[in-house]
DNA sequence: TGAGGGTCTGCAACCAGTTGCATAAACTCT
DNA sequence: AGAGTTTATGCAACTGGTTGCAGACCCTCA
């Protein structure tokens, strides 16, 4: 391994010249400069990011915490991340918690010291215990409010309204809303804002849940929904599993039951029926919750927070249709 | 930041007893390691990994490597991979290659400095390239046969002559394939297992590609296929495009024409119709595969090398069926 | 009782960089 | 020409751990 030493002996300068032309280059006269560069890519030099982590106290790393990579919600967001991170010569370690609250702290705590911050998507952890990590990491939260944080938000809420009012339009006056898992900050958005058009509306919503956010959930859910000619998700998977569990109840979608999904995560759109649903800007959140994140390393322990709200927005494809009278 | 020295203070030892406590605590008597924890833990100390990684040489982390995170294949391998170095105390990076060679050396190139190993999946660089990258950092590879290097291969191609059969079987003699990339190991198997079943059993097989690995490219090849009353699709993306393209042109599927996709990855298998695929086994390829590098970490530069080769199966489900007689 | 052996701990060098400080050289200005 | 400033480089301490070596201590056995 060639190190900034056999460099700086290689062409006759100190390694702390060595150094400064890789991490302070204005700092070292141009011709030397070259001359070192030269040498340094001749033997084929790259800097060890853990030495320089020791005395400078940065990773260059970013940690990014999903539920549940194979949801495929998440994949997107985690590319976008990553690209975005690269770019700007980070690298970013990507865990999954299995849903799981414990373990997700579990991984906070661990990733803190060999990262510069952490991206925490959609976390199911208490606010006070995502507080008390952010003492001791930088931490961005994507798709959750917490007081005092900095967050990035997908406007759910202006999706489900969207929804809400497309089925009431369509007639629909038995709607069911299938909720998330206990702890998603989304979940809690979409039925707050559902409830509150519905109400508007003067029709009623029946509210499921909580239901697991996998097409199981859905398919669990298929029996709870009786009686209703319209169903909003949880999210796509939700839905798909719903839409699964009536056809082998003998119910057709959207013939006897209209379903609208949530995220739009699904590849292709080309389910049978091509599911309408509320699309999520997971990539640009993903980009942003970076750029915010990397702000925030920059800036120190004080750094001002920020809340950024994302657009959504309904598309309505096949399986909405007008209800057909009782 | 507790560092080393002040549990050493705190606890009346030198540093070097503290950090064998941690780091060989066979070599510590063990009233002084109890003592040492009890006084590391009300500190909250944690080992600094950049610093143990400078002297050991040994990061603890992986990296892994994917054409593109968002195909659906690769999440429950990152997932499973991931989890499965968790659980041996190793964090794993994740990059995304856009299936572009160049970028993929790029990032195996800066990642090895601070990686002990890395997973490559399905890379689609030369033979010759991944050689000299393994001269600078341990490599294993899934899916992609490289002579004299640790794979785990998903044997494709017993799933591919199981599709043929099944085809064949159905009274299917107009059969296409629709190939992948260009330098994908696994398109290369699936043509070669195809075209000889194929031969074996007396049936022309028309091969069409390349093709892009997603439902655009599936889309596309829509058009190539005509006058076929079978396609074996790339991946299971290929051929819900393709389906998609079919119903476009007014052929219903498997009506008119049946379609395999391979990969098994689309959440819920909910798609209409369900789609016959052959499955693989990427969650064990990724623990597998994680084995595999962490043995080769810990036996050096010239550990054996060996191959796995894990098995396919054909899933029959509703988008084949028996040819109508022309 | 003293040699031999094992166990435990401390010392200090080392890993590969960064950075505050000092100094020398070159340049600017009057 | 000399004072003052700027620029470029070297020196050495420092980051937070690890580890080879040496020595202190205790135990065992002849």
């Amino acid at each position: 391994m060639v190190t900034i030493r056999d460099v700086a002996r290689a062409s006759g300068v100190h390694v702390s010249t060595v150094s400064r032309t890789f991490s302070a280059p204005h700092l070292v006269n141009e011709k030397t400069r070259q001359a070192v560069l030269a040498v340094a890519a001749q033997l084929g030099y790259r800097p060890n990011r853990a030495a320089r982590a020791l005395t400078t106290g940065r990773t260059h790393n970013l940690g990014l915490i999903v539920a549940d990579i194979a949801n495929p919600f998440f994949p997107p967001l985690i590319k976008a991340a990553q690209g975005h991170a690269r770019e700007r010569d980070y690298h970013v370690f990507v865990a999954d918690t299995d849903e799981d609250p414990v373990l997700e702290q579990e991984l906070i705590e661990t990733l803190s010291k060999q990262v510069d911050g952490v991206l925490l998507c959609s976390p199911r952890l208490s606010n006070q215990t995502i507080h008390r990590l952010r003492a001791e990491v930088p931490l961005v939260i994507v798709n959750r409010r917490v007081k005092g944080l900095t967050t990035v938000l997908m406007d759910v809420g202006q999706g489900a309204r969207a929804a809400i009012d497309h089925l009431v339009g369509l007639g629909h006056r038995r709607i069911a809303l299938l909720t998330g898992p206990p702890g998603s900050w989304t979940s809690g958005e979409i039925r707050q804002a559902a409830t509150d058009r519905a109400a508007e509306a003067g029709v009623p919503l029946t509210v499921v849940g909580p239901n697991e956010p996998t097409e199981q959930g859905g398919l669990a859910a298929a029996d709870k929904i009786a009686g209703h000619s319209a169903v909003l998700c949880y999210n796509d998977l939700v839905a798909l599993g719903l839409i699964e569990g009536l056809v082998e109840r003998g119910l057709s979608v959207p013939g006897d039951v209209s379903v609208i999904g949530i995220d739009d995560s699904l590849p292709g759109r080309l389910n049978r029926p091509k599911l309408t649903t509320i699309t999520m800007p997971t990539a640009a959140a993903g980009r942003m919750a970076v750029d915010l994140l990397l702000a925030a390393v920059g800036a120190g322990e004080h750094a001002p927070h920020t809340t950024v709200r994302l657009e959504t927005s309904l598309v309505i494809r096949e399986s909405t249709q007008r209800a057909s009278e009782p």
